[in-house]
Parts: C-alpha cells; structure tokens; sequence
DNA sequence: TATAAAACAACACGTTACGTGAGGTTCAAG
DNA sequence: CTTGAACCTCACGTAACGTGTTGTTTTATA
C-alpha cells in the first residue's frame, strides 16, 4: 500500500495529479486510512502506469477512461484512429516548417519583412493553394499550377533553396554591371544552370513562367526575383546575342 | 470601414475570436458607431491579416503582440526559436508514432494487450532507453545497446517489421512441425535471413541476444520471439546438424 | 416613420490537465 | 504528547476561444 506521496515519489507525477485523477474518477484508491489519507493497491499502480502508457501515447483523460473500462474491445481501432492524427499533425508541422523557413529565407534575404510573399507563402502551404497562384492564372494552366505546388510540396532541399536564394541574390547585388562584362555573364549563368535544377524538366513551364513574372515584378514560384533581376538578364542576354551576331 | 460580422465574413474568423483579440487588446478597432458597435479600418483588416499568418506559423497570441509591438527588431530570433519548437514536436510525434505502430503489432500479433512489452517500447521511445533495456545488461555491453537503440530510432521500415512479425508468427504457428521436416528447415532459414537483414552486420550482437533471449523468455528487441519460437529454432538447428554429421 | 428582424455588445460559464497556493486535519517520530 | 511532515479539500489560474443569454443598436421593410 503506497501513501499518495510515496506513489507521486515512485513514479514521477505529481501528488496535485494523482488527486486530479481521483477527482475525475480515473485511479480512485482501493482504500482509505480512517483519517481518510489516500492508499493506493499494487492494482491501483498498476492502473496508473496503464493510464501513463495510454497518455504517452496521445491519448485525451477522457479517451483513456473510456479504453481502460471497454477492456480490449476496440483497442485497435483507438490507436488507428490516434495513428491518423499523429500522421495528419506531422503533415501540418511539415508545412509549418517549410513556411517558417521560407520567412526565415526571406527576412534574411530582403532584411525586412516582405509580408504579401508570407502571405502567398503561407496559402501555398494551406488547404488553398490556388489562391496563392491566382495571379499567375493569366500566364499557366492548371497542370503547369499543379507541377508548382508538387514542386514546393515535395520540399526543395535546404541546399537548393540556399543555392538559388545565393544565386538571385548575387545578381542582386550587382544589377550595376554592364551587360557585356564577364562578371555578369558568370551570373546568369549561374542562374541559368540553377533555374534548370529546379525548373529545367519542362521548358514550356519555364517560359510561362518567365512571362508571368515580368507581368507580375514578383511572385511566389520565382521567389526573390523581381523585376530589376529580370531585366538585368535580359540585358545580359541580348548582349550576348549581339555579340554572337557580331562575330 | 467594416461591421464585426463583415470582417468575420470576409476573413473566416468567428465573431467571438475578434471579440476576445478586441478583449485582449491584440486587434482594437479603431473606430466605433456612437452606438458602440465596432468598426474595422483597412489597417486594422490588415492587421489581422498577420496575426493570422503568425498564428498559422505557430506563435501563441501573446508572442504575436510581442513580435508585432517589437517592430521587426527580432524576427529572426523568434523564427529560429519557433522552428526548433516545431523540429522538437516533429520528434516527439515520430518516437509517438513509433509507439503506436508497436503497440498495434503487438496487439495484431498477441490478441490482447501485451503491457510488459508496451512499457518497454514507450521507455525505448522517451528519454530513458537504458531502462528499457536493463534486462539485458547482462548480455550486453553499452556499445552493443547503443546499437540497438540507434537501430529502433532509425525507424526499422514498416516493410522490415511486418516481414519479421510474419517470420516469427509463422513459427509460433508452427511449433508442433517436425524439426525434421523440410517446412520446418524452411521456416527457420527464412527467420535466419531476416535475422541477418536486421542484425546481421554484428554477429556478437546476435550471440548475446540470443543468449540473452534464451534467459530472459522474451523482450522488446527480439520482438516476438519467446522462448517457445527459440526452442524450435534450436530444435531445428540440431536435428539439421545431426542430418549434416550423419550423412 | 414605425416596427420587425438582424446584427451587435457585454457578460458569463465551459473546455483540458493540471500548477499553485491557503487553511485546516491526520500521521509518524520522538 | 508534541511537533513537523504529510495530507485533504477548496478554489482560482492557465489559452484561445465556443456557446449561450440578455439587452441594445442598426437596418430593412411596410
């Protein structure tokens, strides 16, 4: 026979718990000193390491209740059923994450707090992501919106995304440079090989999405380019074009 | 200007939640009818806006007043703070996963609720494996329980467990066989091929499990065997190296 | 313009699983 | 028998609202 206090020691939770459980009905000591001092059974510890197994494993007071009394009946189908939210939590952290991260990336990137790009960000991330694509409906069908949204689902590695934010990033920088200098075509370049990483499998997605970005000055898919980044590889471009024509 | 009922409508959000963000100060409107019925400005819908945003990304509503007051002094600091609380959370539910996929086999396996066994996984799965494999100190020595807790953490594939669950029932269904019997020779090389796919690397590791199983009846990581399904294994070696000397 | 219907404000209690006291009682050691 | 530790019961607090209730304001209609 354990005192509360002896039982609170032995096994970790708190004397203000077990009194909890003794109150809603769920470990009622098997009996009592005269002064009315709580002594817990062998059965009673028992029970309660049963109820602290059941709680690891996510279950609600109430839903332990109901598993202890109904015996083995539908164990089964409890823990199915508690497997299915843990999946559909982890699913949600997954998306909390990549949304955290990309407004980590993009506080980092823009040194302010670029908040329509969280908002896309965050639809994107939610039970809508065609809303987040509703600007670019003008420039891509659905399939092409639907290849995005698996693009972003499917997590970019942080590597990738690093890389490109780098990439854009440094033609940030250096929007300045002339278009026929060596410096400028090493960064198209770059991003040239970059964009193909993450978009290259289909050319025709590519270009649409090119238009819609010069449309748009910036979106979520191409995200950090902007306008300036756009026309800077533009320039880049029609001067390598002209000196391929030249010589 | 919007009415409270507009702004619900507009945004999803109930009445009652703008009416407690009002209560606590997180979202005051900032204007009123002279009747007192609550007008919404466009800064203040906007206003809103993040505080859904930083709500979706997890932070409770006293952090999003903070985060919000503070300007943008901080965010980077409350992002990082906020994705480690997430990554944590996203362990936690993947050892609770874990738990409950165990405790689902066990029950398929048994047809009742195997609590020993559950304890040990849920001590296996927190804080303190070293108590959940106390039973084996005999056996084995601190490296070789490192290993098989880095082999329970690297998450077996469910494949991997019902393949060995499957070879393990097919014995305890079994025991009656023959050990002479080509099913029974049978049954025991496919248990023998599983055994190496999961323990295989370490031939030690395996003689003191099987050392230790042999003295210990049964436990959480030869989980299913018991002393039953070894003794056949036994019985079916020496009747096979009896053959092998005899011939 | 009067009135009914809809919207709104303000208040209050309920939810989960306890934490944190306060004030009085019982137990165990000396 | 005393005293200090352990214990019991009661009660309020937590986070983020949901769910009413009552009384008031606004809006639409006759």
């Amino acid at each position: 026979m354990y005192t509360i206090g002896k039982l609170s020691k032995s096994t970790g939770v708190t004397v203000r718990t077990l009194d909890y459980y003794d109150e809603i009905g769920l470990i009622k000591p098997s009996s009592k000193t005269s002064g009315g001092h709580r002594l817990y059974s062998e059965d009673d510890v028992m029970r309660l390491e049963r109820v602290l197994a059941l709680k690891y494993m996510g279950f609600s007071l109430e839903q332990i209740r109901d598993i202890l009394e109904n015996s083995t009946a539908n164990w089964q189908e409890s823990i199915q059923h508690q497997l299915e939210l843990v999946k559909r939590e982890q699913e949600r952290l997954k998306m909390l994450e990549q949304a955290l991260l990309g407004v980590s990336y993009s506080i980092e990137f823009e040194g302010e707090i670029n908040w329509p790009i969280i908002f896309s960000m965050i639809k994107l991330y939610q039970q809508d992501p065609g809303d987040a694509l509703k600007p670019y409906e003008e420039y891509l069908n659905e399939d092409e919106m639907k290849r995005i949204m698996d693009m972003n689902a499917a997590q970019m590695s942080e590597e990738d995304i690093k890389e490109w934010l780098k990439v854009v990033g440094d033609i940030r920088n250096n929007l300045h440079l002339d278009p026929n200098s060596d410096k400028a075509e090493q960064l198209v370049i770059s991003w040239a090989d970059q964009a193909d990483k993450m978009f290259g499998q289909d050319e025709e997605l590519l270009v649409n999405m090119w238009e819609a970005l010069q449309n748009l000055q910036e979106g979520i898919a191409f995200y950090p380019m902007n306008k300036d980044v756009i026309d800077f590889i533009k320039r880049v471009a029609i001067a390598k074009e002209g000196e391929t024509h030249g010589s």
